[in-house]
RNA sequence: GCACCCAUAGCUCAGCUGGAUAGAGCGCUGCCCUCCGAAGGCAGAGGUCUCAGGUUCGAAUCCUGAUGGGUGCGCCA
């Protein structure tokens, strides 16, 4: 059974098609007016507006029809021309049950389903994760759950950052330290040893100190840039020693990444595509789409009007310049990342089958970088423009509103973050002190654990994606208000009680919807589907966000105002234990799709 | 200079393709546990939706401009 609103949907554009208007007049959604309605439909006004006619006598004619409808108990017109409709109990019960019963939880397959391929540029190499991948992790990874969840066919790459100047950086560094190391005689050219010669705090500790050196050093920042040419000219030592940089970071990302729940399918990265970057930058060239300039090769991806010579304010004239060109091979015959990255579209079209949509979750201080390679792209007809999407995130910001950094100033390190969260967590859960006396080590241990996950992940995803938020462990971490760990409560709340109905051998049975607590609860059940249709349309986990917290706090309303387990009438105690195993179910699925872990007890 | 993101309650944020009385959370005030987990619920106070124009029967929402904040702009990714 389809959803209630879809299904008054349905019913209203029949009517407005029945009095010769368009079906898109019936959209019908949950009433802003609960005290008057179940759901509205203001189509009407619109749809008098375009026909010239009186919205009322419309909504009139529409109104007779669908209070013919099955679900229909009321529909009545109001103020201008809206229609206020009112279901009956028998209907939401019946779509209780569906939601209890169903593996979706009361939600269906997206019609339009797409092979998507999610793209989570960011992870360095030679730099630790930072809080801006946190963003990148979590809001792609919940992208990915929800578009499979609705039968998209997903694949996510994590695509590491492993071939530009950091690595250069990370060579010469190391040759400063250890010269006699095998992989600097060029006279070698392997078997090279198994095992890595440096650790991942090595490269934590080298690359911001070869960074540091080069911005002050022309010289040095050379031998960088020179270094990278070579890497990426093939050079056996330094290739081999690239493998180990990766391998080392690898296994340090996938401890964080897996502390926050996040996985991916392809664990590729920049160096991945190497073999097709000579092919791609002929393939520029031949097709006229590369121009040289002072030595570099250039592409020019801007339209009409976008770079015109302006007038300045002191009369003389300037290039405006809002689309600059992109960087195909620099003058030393290095390739950048909009190189690479178009390289990587490339090895993406010859999978099998093809990716018809690249996601690139990254932070919105790359979208002219993205909006360059999108252009290029399409100038090159390697994937048309308009299948490729930045998914874009505001930056995360401290107390004082500034971009979060640590004491000293520097980056936030993501693990730190991880770290202090999980801290953090269990500080509060040891002041509430509610935890079973029965519980061991283990077990209060991972309760920490998924109380931090929870923090995390909702505080991050709760935000309107595009927006910076404000990073307020103390908050994201309190049991009280919008949070992660209100949500774990809750869920964990309805387990208990329906574990303990359960020993007492109280059993559920059928859902007869009656108090007006159980009807606002079944109406939110019954939003479930349209909440993650719209995440996943306009790539906005908030909105996911929004309708679990909302169940939850629906299911607190019910539980406040009835007994359930306790209610003596047998018929009205099943019942209403049935409702609670439907908002469980749905409260469970959702949280999972938000990558969020919800304990037995806690 | 140019481009992109943003501006809603004291604070942190929702508000869907224009619709009825702009909603949550925190904080504040007052109630509710001899009764299923009070990490909860119920009720209340709190808003000229940054400003100025425009479109419309109707604008927080759409358009234009201004102001304020964030981010970025051909050899780092």
């Amino acid at each position: 059974m389809a959803d209630l609103a879809g299904v008054l949907t349905s019913a209203c554009a029949d009517a407005f098609e029945s009095i010769g208007l368009d079906r898109k007049w019936g959209a019908v959604r949950q009433s802003d007016r609960p005290e008057l309605a179940d759901f509205q439909c203001n189509g009407a006004m619109g749809a008098a507006k375009s026909a010239g006619k009186n919205p009322r006598e419309i909504a009139a004619a529409v109104a007779e029809r669908v209070s013919g409808h099955d679900a229909v108990a009321s529909c009545d017109v109001a103020g201008p021309g809206f229609l206020n409709i009112k279901v009956t109990p028998a209907v939401l019960s019946k779509r209780a049950e569906d939601v209890r019963d169903s593996d979706m939880a009361g939600a269906e397959k997206a019609s339009d389903a797409e092979r998507v391929l999610l793209d989570f540029g960011g992870a360095n190499v030679a730099k630790p994760m930072h809080v801006g991948h946190l963003r990148t992790a979590i809001i792609g990874d919940t992208l990915q759950r929800v578009m499979a969840f609705l039968g998209d066919d997903t694949v996510s790459d994590t695509h590491l950052g492993d071939w530009g100047l950091q690595m250069g950086h990370l060579v010469t560094e190391l040759y400063d330290e250890q010269p006699d190391l095998i992989y600097f005689d060029a006279e070698v050219s392997g078997p090279y040893p198994e095992e890595s010669p440096v650790t991942i705090e090595d490269l934590s500790r080298m690359y911001p100190l070869a960074s540091a050196k080069a911005k002050a050093d022309e010289a040095r920042n050379l031998r960088s840039q020179e270094a990278v040419a070579e890497l990426q000219a093939g050079r056996p030592g330094y290739r081999a020693l690239l493998r180990h940089f990766i391998d080392v970071s690898v296994l340090a990302l996938k401890a964080d990444y897996g502390d926050l729940n996040v996985s991916f399918d392809l664990w590729k990265g920049e160096s991945d595509v190497d073999h097709l970057i000579a092919g791609l930058v002929e393939d520029f060239k031949e097709k006229g789409l590369a121009r040289e300039d002072g030595g570099a090769w250039i592409v020019d991806v801007a339209r009409d009007g976008e770079n015109v010579p302006v007038q300045a304010k002191d009369g003389s004239t300037k290039l405006k310049n809002a689309m600059p060109p992109i960087m195909l091979v620099n003058s030393r015959g290095g390739t950048g990342y909009h190189t690479t990255d178009l390289a990587t579209i490339v090895d993406r079209m010859a999978m099998d089958p093809p990716p018809e949509r690249i996601l690139y979750v990254v932070d919105l201080a790359q979208s002219l970088h993205f909006e360059q390679v999108f252009r290029a792209s399409q100038l090159a007809g390697l994937m048309p423009e308009s299948r490729l999407e930045h998914i874009q995130f505001g930056t995360v910001n401290g107390t004082d509103g500034k971009r979060l950094r640590t004491r000293e100033g520097g980056t936030f390190r993501l693990r730190d973050l991880i770290d202090m969260a999980l801290e953090e967590a269990q500080k509060k859960i040891e002041a509430a002190s509610k935890l079973p006396e029965d519980m061991g080590e283990d077990e209060r241990r991972s309760v920490a654990e998924a109380v931090a996950l929870a923090a995390l992940r909702f505080a991050d995803l709760q935000n309107t994606r595009t927006t910076n938020y404000i990073f307020d462990l103390d908050r994201f971490t309190s049991f009280e208000g919008k949070t992660g760990p209100y949500l774990l409560y809750a869920a964990v709340r309805i387990k208990s009680l329906l574990r303990r109905a359960e020993e007492e051998g109280l059993t559920a049975g059928d859902i007869r919807v009656e108090s007006d607590t159980e009807r606002a609860m079944v109406l939110a059940l019954d939003g479930f589907g349209q909440a993650l249709l719209a995440t996943r349309e306009k790539r906005m986990p908030h909105i996911l966000c929004e309708h679990i917290y909302s169940l939850a706090q629906a299911f607190s309303a019910f539980y406040g105002a009835h007994p359930i387990a306790a209610e003596k009438d047998e018929a009205v105690r099943g019942s209403r234990l049935a409702l609670s195993q439907a908002v469980l179910h749905q409260l469970e699925t959702g949280l999972d799709l938000l990558g969020i872990v919800v304990p037995d007890r806690m």
